[in-house]
DNA sequence: ATTAGCACTCTCAATGGGAGAGTGCTAATC
DNA sequence: GATTAGCACTCTCCCATTGAGAGTGCTAAT
């Protein structure tokens, strides 16, 4: 790629945004000229800046301010200027402390990462729970709960418990209700969604049995597509100190977007495929509503099987250095829980 | 009890209140004499009101405005003059329309419960998922993942269904752990965590039953726990519409409320023994960070068995009438959901 | 007991001006 | 040719001032 800057616009271009994402004011020739990277006078900085602000990547919100990054100007930083930049060692040390202590409960370790992360990058962050894409009938069971009432329970080969109540016509024991989970055990096992309502029955099958069949086919259509209802949304409270959300009005806008789903949901495609910390700066999304915010997400969990996604949402002065490396962090240390509970070669039980 | 309000005195408050909560104006004594109901002039008015002020049932912000109700009189005005409304026919078909198509599903309940409530009242809704107080093992299943790694599904007999992952040194086929699972079903079932702790066992016990069960007393322990990460909190962006967060302070105050554990929690007991919608109004919540906002909250579900809480969260200008009447109405809902499900006697299965 | 009238107080919005911030340009300097 | 000092210029933001308006409490009349 040609790239359109010199070293110095560089230079200039990386101390504004680092100062503009650390103070939130507009960053005058003299400030970044004060600093000791820069060895050089305001009147060249300003002709850098004036550079810069041709080229698009500064903007100028009034004659005698200073400039502030455009998303152009960030987009550029995120790409030619932060670097790949980890979590301090300290900080690396801490959070898997934390985690040590929720090793093994997915529910657990997805709601602290989300919380870590808010704090990390004090910003709001949102995790979704692992979910398999095509999840997969490991284990059923009916139990008895009181006259004609039945529970269903369904367990996913990735771990993921649904329950569904059924009502017959007729009592049945406990000991009927086993017999027959038995048999449709044996015959549904590791079947999807699709398969097991493509799946041929023969006709002696127990009617009960039939019926389960159906309730198994719409848990388990119901765990394939992404919920929304169970999303740790965190760091609310981070987004208020931030001054760009002063005036209500973009609060409330952002916060609508967060207790919105289908917004958070449209987000998704952006990871699904790619691996990797992905970074959308305002108004390179595609909702208006997000159009003056900034998000870094990226997927975790095991590639195919059950995977979720954790990410950062903020206006667009943003750490996006700190962002990127607090998602990365966060994302693989999922990701190795996930793979401690399910990973190597998943045992197909008989 | 003796009432030192008189009927003028106590037909201004109303008015004064009712007009306050609407407009969030501090109510002068022209509106209130320009209404139908008083049929004096606003000289009259003023006199009530300066009595209203001595007894400290309303404020003054400052001289040349008009009165706010205290939380005494918010108090008053929900001991004595709101009545007990109920919410209009109308929307109570809407919501039972919306509750009918998840009728079945707890989790599901809730959620639409809270963001109906919120929605309804116009302010912060925080619903609990219904959990026993002392939940008892109804089933748990043995399931080999991979290798040495099995997981422990448990069943309570209220419906609540977590799970564990189990490490163990040796590797276990399915049948094993099916033919162990069935000894422990029979040994432990409708044990509650005390109960399952405490339990004698044989010494001729497989090492494997004896580790379930210290696993299934952890699991028993944590449903008892009110678990607050599953908690259901709806309409923030409603709160943000409210005059009375037009500073952010107050309004971070209020998110950082909202998202804490320990602060909601700490109004469960609130609703613990009573039955019927209680009602905090400002300066009574034993927590300073709740002094300037008022809770509407009940508990729902079978008592003693399956239940949870259900509340509206605002600041103390909040239409009490509106806010206790859908209470009531939702948490009646729940509670029917709930008794559809686990209720009549629960059948002790063999 | 109620009410009309009125003086009084206090807030709130608008106004205007001045200080300060930061720039762009020009001419001098290295 | 790049850098820099100097300076005029522009625009915002803060502050004090002011006046209108809102609402009261009190007094005297009904």
């Amino acid at each position: 790629m040609v790239d359109e800057l010199n070293e110095r616009q560089r230079a200039v271009l990386r101390l504004l945004i680092e100062q503009y994402v650390a103070t939130a004011r507009p960053v005058a020739s003299d400030a970044l000229a004060a600093g000791p990277q820069l060895q050089v006078s305001p009147a060249t900085v300003r002709n850098a800046l004036a550079d810069l602000e041709r080229a698009g990547y500064i903007v100028q919100p009034h004659t005698s301010a200073g400039r502030i990054p455009s998303d152009k100007g960030y987009r550029y930083f995120v790409e030619h200027l932060m670097g790949t930049a980890t979590l301090p060692q300290a900080e690396q040390r801490t959070i898997d402390h934390q985690f040590h202590q929720v090793e093994l409960d997915v529910e657990e370790a997805t709601h602290l990462a989300a919380s870590l992360l808010a704090r990390l990058v004090r910003n709001a962050a949102v995790v979704t729970p692992p979910h398999s894409t095509v999840p997969r009938l490991k284990h059923f069971q009916l139990l008895g709960l009181a006259e004609t009432r039945v529970m269903l329970v369904l367990v996913a080969q990735d771990g993921a418990l649904t329950q569904q109540l059924l009502t017959f016509d007729e009592a049945w024991d406990q000991e009927g209700l086993s017999v027959v989970a038995a048999e449709g055990n044996r015959r549904f096992h590791n079947l999807t969604a699709a398969e097991l309502g493509a799946l041929e029955l023969p006709t002696d099958l127990p009617p009960l049995l039939v019926r389960v069949r159906t309730s198994l086919v719409g848990l388990l259509g119901r765990l394939e597509e992404p919920t929304v209802a169970r999303l740790y949304r965190e760091g609310l409270s981070q987004l208020i100190d931030q001054p760009e959300f002063r005036e209500t009005d973009r609060l409330k806008q952002m916060l609508d977007l967060l207790e919105g789903d289908t917004i958070l949901l449209s987000l998704v495609p952006a990871v699904q495929g790619r691996d990797g910390v992905q970074v959308i700066i305002g108004d390179e999304h595609s909702s208006d509503q997000m159009r003056n915010c900034s998000v870094v997400l990226a997927r975790y969990g095991l590639s195919d099987t059950v995977n979720g996604v954790i990410g950062v949402i903020g206006p667009t002065r943003m750490p996006y250095g700190r962002a990127v490396s607090s998602v990365r962090y966060l994302s693989d240390l999922l990701t190795n829980v996930l793979d401690q509970i399910y990973g190597v070669s998943p045992r197909t039980d008989a």
